[in-house]
DNA sequence: AGTCCTTTGAAGTGT
DNA sequence: ACACTTCAAAGGACT
């Protein structure tokens, strides 16, 4: 578990994750990162491509499923020494002098002057532009003077659920400050999705370290000011809340993150039928991590499928170091305490089982649909007119017992998959056990 | 259009 | 208390 050294008490992770980082030692992690060199970095490539082209074979999705025992228990050579490359690769954004707050790299190149990033910062940059990654929740900043003690609690007036007409406490502008001015002065510019109004960047091109007299330090947050949200999570300037979703959900979404967002005509339909905006989860810390990297592993691997790119994060984010986990695991912390301060009544029950429910729905649909047991029957090679069906319950037309009867039958364990048939009388037993 | 895949972590539910 | 499940992001592939 990564402890940050300001001791800032909340947990961060995962205990078993950082025990391995533990037995391997930093030591030997400086090493490997000082060893290496432009051939180690064309190795890892290549073999991140291998890698991806195998997992893109026909048989991918299964043979993912049987590796995934194999890649956790990476061949430890092969790890140290992708742990080493993957330092140099992602460790390098933490390294970059100059820059003592929240390192993120994936700038655009207008904001990178010196292109003394990384290697591959062309490359990203261009990616990222189109990969629609949210600049400014990369940007989130991250320092140790950001991260003072948790700010007090806000008023009770805030809104519930949506966080609409929710006040900005003073102590929470201080923490994250809007402009002066406020939302008067929020312009579509300075919205998640225009670049050019970013706050100066050090001449190195980075930001400067995180002030609390930085202004609009909200708008860097995935859930920047409630005062920014207008009705139903939408900005004032008619750019969405990132954490609220229309609940058409992901394609709308999308469109935010693509910068993209507004329609009218879609602005139009959602007037017209006002429904309740999903607020979604805030970001975990490997979330957070993945949302940064993912262009800089698309540029670097040529790979677009996300499930094999996120392999290849999961793995280098065991490869980062506990103190670049850390800042993973902090700027999290933040997510979570700005958006329970945003959407206090706000739980992921809220979110919870939804999928699986239209899924079990679906599927019960299709069990008491009537032409259901017969197909079960075909699919097991029962008689349709005397043999029960233990999976899925069915009950021949013959023998239409009641459900608690079959509940009572299926939970026999030497006979819960074909029942025999049994008579009426028979029933009468079973349904008083 | 909806779901799956794939990752980790947080938070939920179930036992 | 513990184990298990779901969701968060991403976008191609598939149904």
């Amino acid at each position: 578990m990564p402890q940050l050294s300001s001791g800032g008490g909340d947990d961060l992770g995962a205990n078993d994750e950082m025990i391995a980082f533990k037995d391997e030692g930093e030591q030997e992690e400086k090493i490997q990162e000082n060893a290496f060199t432009e051939r180690d970095l064309a190795d890892l490539k290549s073999s991140l491509v291998n890698e991806s082209e195998i997992n893109q074979s026909p048989n991918a999705a299964a043979v993912r499923r049987g590796q995934q025992g194999e890649q956790r228990g990476f061949p430890e050579k092969h790890r140290v020494h992708h742990d080493g490359v993957s330092k140099h690769q992602d460790g390098g954004m933490y390294k970059t002098p100059a820059y003592p707050g929240y390192p993120f790299l994936m700038l655009p190149d207008p904001y990178l002057p010196n292109s003394s990033v990384s290697p591959s910062s062309n490359k990203v940059s261009v990616v990222q532009q189109s990969h629609g990654m949210h600049p400014l929740t990369s940007l989130l900043p991250y320092s140790n003077e950001h991260f003072s003690p948790s700010p007090p609690h806000l008023p009770t007036d805030m809104s519930q659920k949506t966080g609409v007409h929710r006040h900005q406490s003073q102590d929470l502008s201080g923490y994250y400050s809007l402009p002066p001015g406020g939302v008067g002065q929020i312009t579509p510019s300075m919205g998640w999705q225009s670049q050019p109004v970013y706050p100066a960047l050090s001449p190195c091109g980075f930001r400067q370290p995180y002030s609390s007299n930085l202004s609009s330090a909200a708008s860097y947050s995935r859930f920047p000011h409630s005062l920014m949200l207008g009705p139903s999570g939408m900005h004032p300037t008619g750019i969405p809340h990132p954490a609220i979703v229309p609940p058409t959900g992901k394609q709308e979404h999308d469109q935010y993150d693509r910068g993209m967002y507004v329609k009218p005509h879609m602005e139009a339909k959602r007037e017209k039928e006002p429904k309740k905006p999903v607020i979604k989860k805030p970001l975990n810390a490997f979330m957070l991590y993945m949302k940064e990297m993912r262009a800089k592993v698309i540029a670097e691997c040529t790979l677009k499928e996300s499930a094999a790119i996120n392999q290849i994060l999961g793995r280098r984010w065991h490869a980062l170091t506990r103190e670049e986990q850390a800042k993973y695991y902090e700027l999290a912390r933040k997510e979570r305490q700005l958006h329970m301060q945003l959407y206090p009544t706000w739980s992921a029950r809220d979110n919870y089982g939804k999928k699986k429910r239209r899924k079990r729905e679906k599927l019960q649909d299709s069990n008491t649909d009537p032409g259901s047991p017969k197909k079960c029957r075909a699919r097991f090679g029962l008689n349709q007119q005397t043999d029960w069906c233990g999976p899925c319950r069915c009950v021949p037309n013959i023998h239409p017992y009641p459900l608690r009867s079959i509940a009572l039958l299926s939970s026999n364990k030497q006979t819960n998959l074909i029942f025999p048939p049994i008579e009426p009388s028979v029933h009468q037993c079973i349904t008083f056990l």
